[in-house]
RNA sequence: AGGCGCGUAGCUCAGUGGUAGAGCACUACCUUGACACGGUAGGGGUCGGAGGUUCGAAACCUCUCGCGCCUACCA
């Protein structure tokens, strides 16, 4: 069936640099990722969505954490029965990419205007193409093969007749409109931004600067600000009704210093706080969101000041050219000359600044395309509310309550060419034409609006987009509304509320069941990831491998590496420890890593340990299937029936209880608790004790024969089917590994071609496996075998040294029962002879130790020989160790027993099992303290 | 200023009322026929602090200290 060349063979350690890119190959050119359709298919749909990517720094390992999540949670819906449609989310990629790029052309001298759009479009893909875009990793990480190769050097055209529409729809519905405004403007983009793409940066040191205006008719008034240059806009001065000192200019004007007019003083309890600064204040309505709401007021003038690109301009008189900084400076000097400043005070401040360019983000006054929020928000908060969509973890369903409630309209417009653009047209006298296409009567003097809409307004038709919306196509039937989403947090505002807004408003229905919103990946001390810090760290090196050097490099380029290399080792102290980089750990182990964290934690401070720690999981499944293969030799799978072998029926039963927690964990999305209840199975029950416990069964003796050959061919049936199940089992968390792997071992012929297309282990198809009197009795078996194990290495007994063992308890059924498992326990404790089992009180050899193991009634004695090999201070040690802990928790238990109304008021339940404990540690500790007295004698 | 969250072993993290857990790190012994990317055994925590509820609190409540994120404001 698979024709591969470079096969790994299971006699090397696992290396993920072999086996991942063959299974990447494969899954891409068979389409396992492609979505599957199956026409007249009804079964419920889960949609997962590919993550936006960004070229940024901060976001890398928050996405490749969604991608994981998102692979795992695809293939198990996939495996349980559901259709997965899994397709790339509207592209964010190319808007990080725009500002490169336009910083590329500012090197060679020339604007995006010099080259023109088409062009400037293609250098966007261009340069995405050669530098190795997020888009190429998640494709790695995920296994992912989006066809996104009619989109290079165009936008989407499907998305952007989707886009259209809506905002034809929109305009026509009169929610989309146009208005001049006070918007975030960046400068260094030369484009506005929502609220939502300005950062504040707080802590910013900066000053309140007094200075004086001149009252007409004499006198002054002093106002206070931390940005004097704005005073060239400002259109009044604001002091409150009723605070006393300024009663007497109420009404009047001030002079302005430098421009030649005068503007009120008006009275404004809103905008004014009489207790700080000076209680006046200068009014800049073009230039500040309050003022301009002041402004409105009061019907002032608005003066803007600035250029586009941050300068001053022709309104600011003496001061115009400059850019903002300069004017700061020559204002507060001009003034100074004036003999109007008043002096100045430190003052924090918080700094708004463009998420994209880390510019200053100023407030202007622009023209701009705005969309009406209030009735979309308020249908948005209603499906939530009723529970049409769930919010996981809840507690994010008060941020969303918040944003939804206090929501501004939308600016949709931005000043860039990556996007979609706005189908306006312009005519020559200031006419708007709203339109699918431009209509044929107009002509060429009328212009398409050259803006382009912000990349969250497609963002926000993704789940209707991607079927063939606006054509009513069978996809769009079928797949809408998805079951589930999966994505990070700090995109709850940007992403989920307006999927679900535009869901909601377009579809008439919501977008998705359940929002899973995961946890974000920080370095690992807690900080965010930035490149300002350098301290990013991208997933593909962790699964490559790569130098300190190399990654510092990356991530502060430009910096000397020495820099660099200590910024680095601060934020990873104990990476820094492991070397001078890290080794590959393989897609495998980080995808693994990243499931075990649960999204309820919001910060994940990444500890390359622990994939580290994964990483050598992989290579125990790797060699413990490798055990099992030589253990099963020439087997051939078998359908079989429910095993007769105490072994067999224990392993079983531990297996049906994994997939049960898998189950659990996977459907309240809880992909860690999958992921651990797996780990604890494979490698705590599966390798530490069934397969030690069958190698003598399945392995022939000295003599060619097998000891026990009744058993020999159930234990091969059930060592197959544990084997084949863990790999479909932790399938999704370890895609890789786990294809190589169930490709060798025995497997049912009906399954074919790959692991992915199996059915996944239900709890319900492993439920009759479950055996609780099977677990209990094994638990004591392993503590028994644990006792006489501890007291061997205790006392330093030679590896290969034999020991007498008896063990003795007052409950026959149970000796017979581990008199039924001598082998077992004669291996793995190694005794001499063959272990004697027996009731307790019977004399007691010299020189044998006595370890107490709680049985389900009473205590077990564990008694091991060690005439002439025990030392008198190891053993009063030991024995004083287990004493003490024997102590501790008795005292624990006499103490709630002692305490006034346990006995009276806990479950009657609980206060038996106290005692039944009580009692078998009183009677292990006199054993013990027997034993201690006999040790003194030696 | 408000909202949300976190504080548990040296590190990274589980643990929503019944005797504190995992991985890594650490100690001792073991290169045993799957695996040293391993095995067996061991050490290590007054669960940030104080008070309260309860027979019983790491968990629930109140206060408090430290940290993070988000939103708003900042003349």
């Amino acid at each position: 069936m698979l024709a591969m060349t470079d096969t790994p063979t299971l006699d090397q350690p696992y290396d993920p640099a072999l086996v991942e890119p063959r299974w990447y190959a494969f899954w891409e050119k068979h389409g396992v990722f492609a979505a599957t359709d199956a026409p007249g298919d009804t079964r419920p749909v889960y949609v997962v969505p590919m993550p936006p990517p960004n070229v940024t720094g901060s976001l890398h390992m928050g996405h490749a954490q969604r991608c994981t999540l998102e692979d795992a949670l695809v293939r198990w819906h996939r495996m349980r029965g559901f259709n997965t449609l899994w397709q790339p989310g509207t592209d964010h990629a190319g808007i990080a990419t725009q500002l490169v790029v336009e910083r590329a052309l500012a090197r060679e001298g020339k604007s995006r205007h010099d080259i023109g759009r088409e062009a400037f479009v293609s250098r966007v893909w261009q340069w995405r193409l050669e530098t190795g875009d997020r888009i190429l990793l998640q494709q790695r990480i995920l296994g992912a093969s989006p066809d996104w190769s009619r989109s290079k050097f165009t936008m989407d055209p499907d998305l952007s007749r989707a886009v259209t529409e809506a905002f034809v729809r929109l305009y026509e519905q009169g929610l989309m409109y146009r208005a001049t405004r006070l918007i975030n403007w960046c400068p260094e983009c030369m484009t506005s931004l929502s609220d939502l793409e300005v950062e504040n940066e707080e802590g910013a040191n900066g000053e309140l600067f007094e200075f004086a205006y001149e009252v007409e008719g004499g006198g002054e008034v002093v106002v206070a600000t931390t940005r004097p240059e704005t005073m060239l806009g400002d259109t009044a001065v604001a002091v409150h009704p009723d605070d006393p000192r300024y009663q007497a200019i109420h009404g009047k004007r001030v002079k302005h210093p430098f421009v030649d007019r005068t503007f009120p003083i008006v009275t404004d309890a809103i905008l004014v706080d009489p207790k700080f600064g000076t209680g006046a204040v200068k009014v800049t309505p073009a230039h500040d969101f309050n003022d301009f709401a002041t402004g409105k007021r009061h019907g002032l003038e608005e003066i803007n000041i600035l250029a586009l690109d941050g300068t001053l301009n022709g309104n600011a008189g003496p001061f115009a050219g400059m850019d903002r900084k300069e004017a700061r400076r020559a204002v507060k000097k001009a003034l100074a000359e004036k003999g109007l400043a008043r002096g100045a005070k430190p003052h924090t401040l918080t700094l708004p600044r463009c998420q994209r360019s880390g510019g200053v983000v100023e407030p202007m006054i622009s023209t701009q395309w705005f969309l009406k929020m209030q009735t979309m928000a308020d249908k948005a908060l209603d499906a939530v509310h009723s529970g049409k969509t769930a919010i996981v973890p809840e507690e994010w369903v008060k941020t969303y309550d918040h944003f939804l409630e206090n929501i501004q309209d939308w600016c949709v417009s931005r000043q860039l060419w990556w996007g979609h653009q706005i189908p306006a047209w312009h005519g020559p006298d200031g006419q708007i034409v709203v339109a699918r296409e431009k209509p044929k009567e107009l002509g060429p003097e009328w212009k398409q609006d050259a803006d382009v809409l912000d990349t969250w307004f497609s963002s926000a038709l993704w789940p209707f987009s991607t079927q063939g919306w606006p054509d009513e196509t069978a996809a769009l039937k079928k797949f809408y509304p998805a079951s589930d989403l999966e994505t990070g947090y700090d995109i709850l505002f940007f992403w989920v509320a307006r999927m679900m807004m535009f869901g909601l408003h377009f579809m008439g229905e919501v977008p998705f069941r359940r929002v899973l919103l995961s946890g974000l990946i920080v370095d690992e001390t807690g900080d965010k990831m930035s490149k300002v810090k350098g301290n990013v760290i991208d997933p593909l090196d962790l699964v490559r491998g790569t130098s300190f050097a190399e990654m510092a490099k990356k991530t502060l380029p430009g910096a000397p590496e020495a820099e660099a290399m200590a910024k680095f080792k601060k934020a990873y102290p104990s990476a820094a420890a492991m070397g001078s980089g890290f080794p590959a750990f393989g897609a495998d182990a980080v995808r693994f890593t990243l499931a075990t964290y649960p999204p309820t934690n919001k910060r994940i401070a990444l500890a390359p340990r622990r994939i580290e720690g994964n990483r050598h999981f992989l290579n125990k499944i790797w060699n413990a299937t490798r055990l099992a293969l030589d253990l099963l030799g020439d087997y051939a799978w078998k359908e079989s029936g429910a095993p007769k072998g105490f072994y067999n029926r224990w392993i079983r039963s531990r297996f049906a209880a994994t997939c049960e927690a898998a189950h659990a964990g996977l459907d309240a999305f809880r992909v860690d608790e999958a992921a651990l209840a797996s780990y604890r199975f494979f490698w705590n029950d599966l390798c530490d004790w069934y397969l030690e416990l069958v190698k003598p069964i399945l392995r022939k003796g000295t003599d060619g024969t097998f000891a026990h050959p009744d058993l020999v061919p159930e234990t091969r049936e059930t060592l197959a089917y544990v084997l084949e199940g863990s790999m479909r089992l932790m399938h999704p968390l370890m895609p890789f590994l786990t294809e190589e792997l169930w490709q060798r071992v025995p497997r049912p012929p009906s399954r074919k071609a790959t692991v992915a297309f199996g059915p996944y282990p239900t709890p319900e198809s492993e439920h009759d496996a479950r055996n609780a009197e099977v677990d209990a009795q094994m638990a004591t078996l392993q503590a028994i075998i644990s006792a006489a194990r501890t007291v061997r290495s205790e006392h330093d007994i030679d590896k290969k040294a034999e020991v007498p063992l008896h063990v003795r308890c007052d409950e026959p059924a149970l000796v017979a029962f581990l008199r039924g498992h001598h082998d077992a326990i004669r291996q793995l404790v190694k005794t001499t002879g063959e272990p004697v089992f027996e009731a307790r009180g019977g004399e007691r050899e010299a020189g044998a130790t006595v370890s107490i193991v709680p049985g389900p009634s009473g205590p077990i004695e564990v008694l091991v020989g060690l005439k002439g090999l025990v030392t008198r201070s190891d053993e009063l040690s030991r024995i004083d160790r287990e004493l003490k802990k024997i102590d501790r928790d008795l005292g624990a238990l006499e103490k709630k027993l002692g305490s006034p109304g346990f006995v009276d008021r806990a479950p009657p339940e609980v206060v038996e099992e106290a005692r039944t404990q009580r009692a078998t540690l009183v009677d292990g500790k006199a054993r013990l303290a027997e034993s201690r007295k006999l040790a003194e004698e030696l």
